[in-house]
DNA sequence: CATTATTATGGAATGGCGTTCCATTTGTGT
DNA sequence: ACACAAATGGAACGCCATTCCATAATAATG
């Protein structure tokens, strides 16, 4: 009687061939995040992907919140672990940072769901892996004990920052049906029209948000904050 | 008959009093997520506080996003034209940058949901307040214009993703019944036992985290980034 | 092998949400 | 006095996360 384990038509609709597992749903939520963005991840729809019900996924995972975290770590371990196989045997600290700072760019971009999934997740496991990534290189560069988080917590916040506002950015102007370029120059005249009593400072920064390379820009951010760290303390 | 304008009592609840206004509306939300998170505000909450209907409401207001960009402007506003009456007449410009970071570190310790508002609302007008502010002063430090962008760009990061994350602990606290000092020793506690192999640098930093003051780290990190910005370009 | 427990499934039901619709009521200009 | 626009408030719609539960498959036990 082995064979009825797989038998589906004794009553229409009746159980699955093969059964459900955590890494099923999560890949799936993955793709339905991707897919449809934040809003396309529901349960309805996840159901219908995986052809069951909401509450066979519940018994696999805790709630929504526990599922987005859980789709965010698995891109953060994807993320952080392939900088590692790849060419960083000769490189300096410097570099290696370099390197994982654009990973990250890059994964949000890609998954821009990740960014704010990140803020919503403190001190868990995704946060964990890229603070043991990026603080292994401060460690490396000889960074003394005592500013070791605070150092870690510049690079990491800047990081998450920019490639997070780049990526809702992008998300933005999508739903506007804007390409990158249309997008900047609408955020530039808007900028350009404030008041310039109020404003001088926003008013000047417009023609350069005009055609700027955010990708670059972020590297410099990143050169910036290594200025800092090798800087002496002067207090 | 004018005094009819005033009778409630002829249906029941019919009509108010005085009539709605965006800001009453927008004031009643920042009571609503001060008291009870970012899932207090619901439009059935609002309209009770308000006595009124949702519909009434939806005449003011385009939705809840747009509602909650405008909780979270009215409370930046508030924040960066505070210090400007405040002494910062004789100080130096690095003075000012850091007495606007730790207005916004406590604006977002007091009210937690600015933090997650802000990163929804990119471009808009309560960062291209924070923008200006910071810009004002970087000008001030005579950072060349091509630098404008990336410098204010990392402080702004900086700020707000220690500033959210830092709200964040406090809420996830709460939540769990835990006091501050509970919950640091919580998250040391999970830290340090993590995979020495795989997570050397979190288990190291572990026991700073059991006893840290978060506002006296951000302002290093701060000074950290200010450094940066003092330092000359290498390449 | 038979029978009981345990694990897993999927669909139906619940309660809450943002938003829309619309019958009214109030003020305003003529 | 009358028409017209500005506001109002409550009911209704569709969607959501989550819970409940009647089952079915699998494992454990005698």
């Amino acid at each position: 009687m082995v064979h009825k384990a797989r038998s589906k038509k004794t009553s229409s609709s009746q159980r699955r061939e093969e059964s459900l597992s955590r890494e099923q749903i999560i890949e799936a939520s993955i793709e339905l995040l991707d897919g449809s963005g934040e809003g396309g991840l529901t349960f309805r729809a996840l159901s219908e992907r995986l052809a069951t019900g909401p509450g066979a996924i519940y018994w696999h995972i805790a709630n929504k919140s526990d599922l987005l975290t859980a789709a965010c770590d698995a891109i953060i371990a994807r993320t952080m672990n392939a900088p590692l196989a790849s060419g960083t045997r000769g490189a300096t600290p410097q570099g290696t940072i370099r390197l994982l700072a654009l990973a990250m760019f890059d994964a949000i971009d890609a998954h821009p769901w990740v960014g704010s999934a990140l803020t919503r997740a403190p001190g868990q496991s995704p946060m964990v892996r890229i603070i043991e990534r990026i603080g292994q290189q401060i460690q490396a560069l000889g960074v003394s004990k005592k500013e070791h988080w605070i150092t870690v917590s510049a690079l990491l916040n800047y990081i998450l920052g920019v490639a997070g506002r780049n990526a809702a950015n992008g998300q933005l102007a999508r739903t506007q049906g804007l390409d990158r370029s249309d997008f900047l120059e609408a955020v530039s005249t808007v900028w350009s029209q404030l008041d310039p009593e109020e404003y001088p400072f926003a008013r000047s920064l417009a023609p350069q948000m005009r055609a700027h390379d955010d990708r670059k820009d972020f590297l410099n951010g990143i050169n910036l904050i290594l200025r800092g760290i090798d800087s002496p303390r002067r207090i």
